[in-house]
DNA sequence: TTGTACGCGTTATCAC
DNA sequence: GTGATAACGCGTACAA
């Protein structure tokens, strides 16, 4: 019940806890045999390291912190995934923190997070950041941060994205090959980053094929899905001429599959479909779905990466770590007849 | 750069470094004013007490921990999400460790946190668990635990969990209502309790039609997806009479899509498919699939729930503190014609 | 109402 | 090779 300590180790033994310490932690001074009768001891009474002291001596928490938007989300438990390997590979602990897109949470989040909790933070932004103040606290306090995938765009910091711009220009185009000519798009924030990326490739997409860039078809979602099924719906509704859904994150994609079928809209036949998702199920939907998808796991862990260089050596993050890597279009049946 | 801390407060106000500790924590013997000012220069100059020093202090580190098989799941992502809530209420922090079904990392994760990290631990264990010896770890340091879905049965602590038994029992009857008389049982483990229990609803429901249970329908799946398809595939050309399957888990439900879909068997016309799952978009799959949708939200937070009774007021659990929640049947496409 | 002094468990420094 | 001791930053008993 009461756990062991230096201190009761060192008595056991009639070392001081010093040299205990030093055992435990093979130093050269020590000699074997002082080392294997500490050792063995430790063991035998499941000796554990207070990791609280020990941090507070050495100025270090052996833990990262997390913080992202939602986790109830393909991409971003795939990210975690990616993320706790590394930290297990660096015998680093991981903290998690949802914001649930909520600013008020970010900013909590941070507070805690800046009070020394953590050697380091990875951090996808909720929607709903404007202000990005709260980050500051972590740079005066020296916590090197890496975001990943939602970036704040003015923070000299390393990012690890994907080639958002590319990918929704891409996606567009396949839109506009696959007959679409009006094309609505489905976004949750104008203030990120990511937003504006995926926007501006849907909009440069339209602008290169001759086709004007219409803001009345650009839909801001919520977060909550009965109501974004019916802000789709009315807009379907009202605007009879659209053939093509642009949904740039995964929710609304599957909002716009609800919204079709209440108005018994045929995919792709009436309306062709294609979103941002990272489900592995997407070709096991009716009709399958056509995917924007996000490298997850690589993104979570390359992000993971940079961070513990800068949290192992101690070495501040430069912007110029940042890293891209490449989406993928998989062309399925919601955008074509015979896919 | 430096973080501030009380010294530094107390320097910069001329009061000891007591008397600032005494009026952050908002102590009845500090007068007004000494608070006021105290409080005043904290926010200004951004302070944050130190986690770690606090925690070595006061022997309560504000942590929890929570270990499970895997985060991308939609149980478990919406589990976590209940956990973080009830978490964030009470001010503490999430520490999150992967199993990934394996043995070795939950143990090793249970030797983490017995260390002391936490303050109590919230457990789903892995399917490759057969020993359970290294759960005694947090018994002897005092930290109170909850199982919640996957338990260890001889384990003397509060478990959430659903009624496996029931809604497996209601599963196979419906596929046998539905007209199945072959139906394969989908399994990932037989050392869970999660796993028997549903195996013998399966089992008891079989029997109680007049069916034989046959323990070749029995399949046990792996981890990996495509090496479960093939099994998949393999079983349903070897015994061309099956007609239904039953997947005790989500991944597995998803495999037999694809091997059916590899083996051009139309669902539900020549088998019936059906399996506990808590994606939300299984209606949005080609036929809906009919699942048994766990609470999963619920789950992670009344396991929450308990153990916080026990780690705020230092009461041991006890095993009366159990709680079942239940699982609903929802029927689809998958299982029936016209649902 | 405030200050002094100690201890939480560990590690680093210095002495022997 | 090993031991004594101080220090990390905070909270609390006791003194004033």
């Amino acid at each position: 019940m009461k756990p062991v300590n230096l201190k009761k180790l060192a008595e056991e033994l009639n070392l001081s806890v010093a040299t205990v310490s030093r055992a435990l932690n093979d130093r050269y001074d020590i000699s074997q045999l002082t080392k294997d009768r500490v050792r063995e001891l430790a063991t035998r009474l499941h000796y554990e390291p207070n990791p609280y002291a020990s941090s507070l001596r050495r100025q270090k928490s052996k833990t990262i912190g997390v913080v992202i938007p939602e986790i109830a989300n393909h991409f971003f438990s795939l990210a975690i995934n990616g993320i706790e390997e590394v930290a297990r590979d660096n015998n680093y602990h991981v903290l998690i923190y949802l914001t649930h897109e909520d600013y008020q949470r970010e900013l909590s989040s941070m507070r805690l997070l800046a009070g020394g909790r953590v050697d380091g933070v990875l951090l996808s932004v909720a929607s709903s950041s404007q202000d990005f103040a709260h980050l500051d606290m972590l740079r005066e306090r020296g916590i090197p941060m890496v975001f990943f995938d939602r970036v704040y765009e003015d923070m000299a910091t390393a990012r690890v994205t994907t080639d958002d711009y590319d990918s929704s220009y891409r996606a567009t185009r396949h839109l506009l090959e696959e007959g679409c000519r009006t094309i609505a798009y489905l976004t949750i924030s104008h203030h990120l980053s990511i937003g504006k990326r995926r926007l501006q490739g849907y909009i440069d997409a339209l602008r290169d094929s001759g086709l004007a860039y219409d803001e009345s078809l650009v839909l801001p979602g919520q977060l909550d899905k009965t109501h974004d099924i019916a802000i789709i719906k009315e807009l379907l509704e009202s605007r009879p001429a659209i053939d093509g859904i642009f949904a740039s994150v995964e929710s609304l994609a599957m909002s716009s599959y609800e919204a079709c079928r209440l108005l018994g809209r045929t995919i792709p036949q009436d309306i062709k479909i294609l979103g941002f998702s990272n489900l592995e199920i997407a070709s096991l939907l009716s009709p399958p779905l056509t995917t924007i998808t996000q490298p997850a796991y690589a993104i979570g862990k390359e992000a993971a990466k940079i961070l513990f260089q800068a949290v192992i050596k101690n070495k501040p993050i430069s912007s110029n770590q940042s890293l891209e890597i490449k989406s993928e279009l998989i062309v399925r049946g919601s955008t074509r007849l015979q896919a």
